[in-house]
DNA sequence: TACCCATATACCCATGTGGGCATATGGGTA
DNA sequence: TACCCATATGCCCACATGGGTATATGGGTA
């Protein structure tokens, strides 16, 4: 039953539900979830850190990016992020994050461009 | 989804969580849940007070008894106690519970005994 | 009215939490 | 080696949370 709570008190935190539905959809590095949900770096960063050590997401360093996707082995909790996703319609701010999440090469190429000045 | 957050919220804690788990197996009194949980009375009567505020939970007195049962709307909250639910056996303090919900008048007869002493 | 009892609430404490900002880390490259 | 840059971490603050104990409430009954 502990696991399930965790399970319940990390989806009970706007940006860490917004960032496992975004996974959902796919894999996408910090910078991609920071451009695509607005919120600061550091605070991504804290909160992959914690689904990482719960053992939800799991990252892989592609050239000078990290990469992070799910990494789910428990059904019922499977299940509960299916039925959300299911019924995204409801909750506009996961809608909009998903629909920003199809283009998000973009802030990847955001990353270069700076880089070349 | 704010009220998808504030029900992932209300099942992080364990308290909540066996309560709701419980009242979806029948409706019951606050000496009742008491009884079953081992958990104080202010304690349930606390929680209850949020599930109520919330809308989950429906009480209505019987008698010098107040039964709450579950009251819930929203079809993805439903179909996560449902899910929850049907994976009982994975979670023994909530097996547990249902279990001794089922010999739960006892915890009222206790209380009439109590008066005649 | 006065009392009883099931339930609700107030107050206190210790603890957990999220975010911002500054800074550390560490892999890649020159 | 030294540097760059994407990401991670540390520190701080304000705030929410849960539980315990004591007490209030309010419906029923005499």
């Amino acid at each position: 039953m502990d696991n399930l709570m965790n399970y319940f008190k990390l989806l009970s935190d706007e940006t860490r539900l917004r960032i496992m539905v975004i996974l959902f959809h796919g894999e996408f590095c910090v910078c991609q979830l920071t451009g695509i949900t607005g919120i600061s770096q550091p605070n991504v960063s804290k909160h992959l850190a914690r689904l990482r050590d719960m053992g939800l997401v799991k990252d892989e360093r592609k050239e000078q990016y990290i990469f992070y996707s799910l990494n789910i082995k428990d059904k019922v909790f499977e299940d509960i992020l299916i039925k959300i996703v299911d019924n995204i319609d409801n909750y506009p701010t996961l809608r909009l994050d998903i629909e920003k999440s199809k283009g998000a090469e973009r802030y990847i190429e955001l990353m270069e461009m700076k880089k070349q000045g």
